[in-house]
DNA sequence: CTGAAAGCGCTTACAG
DNA sequence: CTGAAAGCGCTTACAG
């Protein structure tokens, strides 16, 4: 009636050794190599794979680690995936990603909810900031630390952009070229990047002593190529703007789309900057002038904070911030060359 | 000396019941008003999260299935994880993703064994099946559904496009508008779309008696904007082609800036066809004619019958195939409109 | 170096 | 309806 059938009793039943020495010799521990060899064969003929849940249970630890991102359809989350999968590998752990789509909170509360126990931490970019998401974060006994900005006195680990900075780059750069009617095509505005790249649009454009009226500002209904070529039509279409910043690069071939469409050159007529600097900024016809708003830089250093929060759970939390850079092409001066 | 860190034991002490009675309360299981009550009370003064390992230990089920793809960037990847994600959701089932990144098998064996424990089955699309893999797939005790092509005889659940039908609907396309030297641009030609997409452009030419020399064939390093440019280049510097398939939609933007770089005119001197109709395909300009392999319903097809499976692990493994159909767009005939 | 035993945090028959 | 107890499959002091 004993309980043999445990897949670790039934291997050390066929090596004739202890469950403890099937263990020990399975994760590379001090065994003789009579009983080293006896193992690993009778392990190799029953197939033997360990049970990782049990494991996690016992040693509290999964080595695991979650990454949630608000659309995994946007290629700049790809490159953030990427990098954080490359420093979190390095250090052992695995990388699982979840993908809160576009739902409101309750999507997002229940990945975190649901991610206990299976993870040993968490990264967490959301694209909506609402109470009771705060209130899971306050709250979370995980590890955790969050791509973006976060109101005051949230003692969490986060890293953010440089957002203002980042929109400044690019209206001044328009400017430079003399551009004045500068218009902001935006994703939703309810959300983490939409406010602070407006916020961003707004103080440059007041900075360099330009005008903002409220025609000149558009809210597309998703950061999508879709939703940014029904916002640059209206936008085409309620004002005359000779320059177009966009909330990011697929916003921006939306709106060389609608350009295109009206029979717009690109830049002669309009001229357009993106944002993020994904691998489409190369490929449009014209190439689009983009910001890099550090998104690999914002992924490596909160897989970084993740792994430090891990190490010592009681170290202060810390809130660095990137630093933007623009990259010039076709779509915002004349003579950009092809 | 008790072990009564156990934080349900600590529920449990809280409300003053046993550790039986908190667990019925908070899995819904019939209890007594009063003790409800005081379990609820203290779960939420004590701020009680279950340990998702130690239940998942004790009744065998993760509730988690994963899903592994070749490249997260790829949109059409993007549309396969929503598909899966909406059909396992109603089934109470949460979605884990991970990508193999585009190495070698050793990346998705990883993979593979990690998962074991943390999921109860596994959704795999793989980008390259190697010896390795195959070994893995045929002996998983977990259960698996392969979205793409397998060798025959593996009895494993498995469900794919029907490659051939689809670039043929393209080739087809083509050869009605007139089109005669009608190129390939191809993705590596050792993985499984590359294989299947080429054996489908070398049916449909020959069938049609068309010509297909080697230097109207290109295989680009990758199934990328970036790779698909370098191989649109080469292609158009060595053969005099009136038109390209490609064998996605990223190799054809890539396709459609390489001929914009050389002053062609699409489609007028040059038609192109790409595949996977994702949404880039409506916003390129000109907009892309594109074959959709159904990956939607592939992604669909491989969530049913994982849950299939999961319900009977003895039931006959399956291998549907899902149709193409073929949209049409600019790129590809000359009065389309805008 | 090796084995017997305790225990990780849960769930679930089994009695009452 | 409720509690005491066994056990899921592992790891790890503790003796020997």
């Amino acid at each position: 009636m004993a309980s043999r059938r445990s897949t670790l009793h039934l291997v050390a039943e066929h090596a004739g050794v202890s469950i403890a020495s099937v263990s020990r010799v399975l994760n590379g521990l001090p065994a003789s190599e009579s009983v080293t060899e006896r193992v690993q064969r009778a392990a190799a003929e029953l197939g033997y794979v360990p049970d990782a849940t049990a494991r996690s249970l016992k040693v509290g630890r999964t080595e695991q680690i979650s990454l949630a991102v608000a659309d995994v359809g946007n290629p700049v989350y790809v490159s953030m995936m990427h990098a954080v999968a490359d420093v979190l590998t390095q250090s052992g752990y695995r990388l699982v990603i979840s993908s809160t789509g576009n739902d409101p909170a309750d999507q997002i509360d229940l990945l975190e909810n649901l991610n206990r126990g299976y993870v040993d931490g968490m990264i967490l970019s959301p694209l909506r900031v609402t109470e009771p998401l705060l209130d899971r974060i306050r709250g979370s006994r995980l590890p955790l630390v969050i791509i973006g900005s976060l109101p005051d006195g949230i003692d969490v680990d986060s890293v953010r952009a440089d957002s203002r900075e980042g929109v400044g780059l690019a209206v001044d750069h328009l400017a430079d070229q003399g551009r004045r009617r500068i218009a902001f095509l935006n994703g939703p505005i309810d959300t983490v990047p939409g406010t602070a790249r407006l916020a961003g649009y707004l103080t440059a454009m007041e900075r360099l002593g330009l005008a903002t009226s409220g025609d000149m500002q558009v809210e597309a209904s998703d950061f999508t190529f879709a939703a940014g070529l029904v916002a640059a039509e209206t936008l085409l279409q309620q004002c005359n703007p000779d320059a177009i910043v966009c909330s990011n690069d697929l916003l921006a071939v939306g709106a060389l789309k609608a350009a295109a469409r009206r029979g717009l050159s690109i830049p002669e007529e309009l001229a357009i900057v993106g944002m993020d600097d994904t691998d489409i900024a190369q490929l449009t016809t014209p190439t689009l002038s983009s910001v890099d708003l550090g998104a690999v830089r914002r992924a490596q250093t909160a897989a970084r904070l993740l792994l430090d929060r891990l190490a010592d759970p009681d170290r202060p939390a810390r809130h660095p911030i990137v630093r933007p850079s623009l990259t010039v092409r076709e779509s915002s001066t004349a003579g950009a060359g092809s």
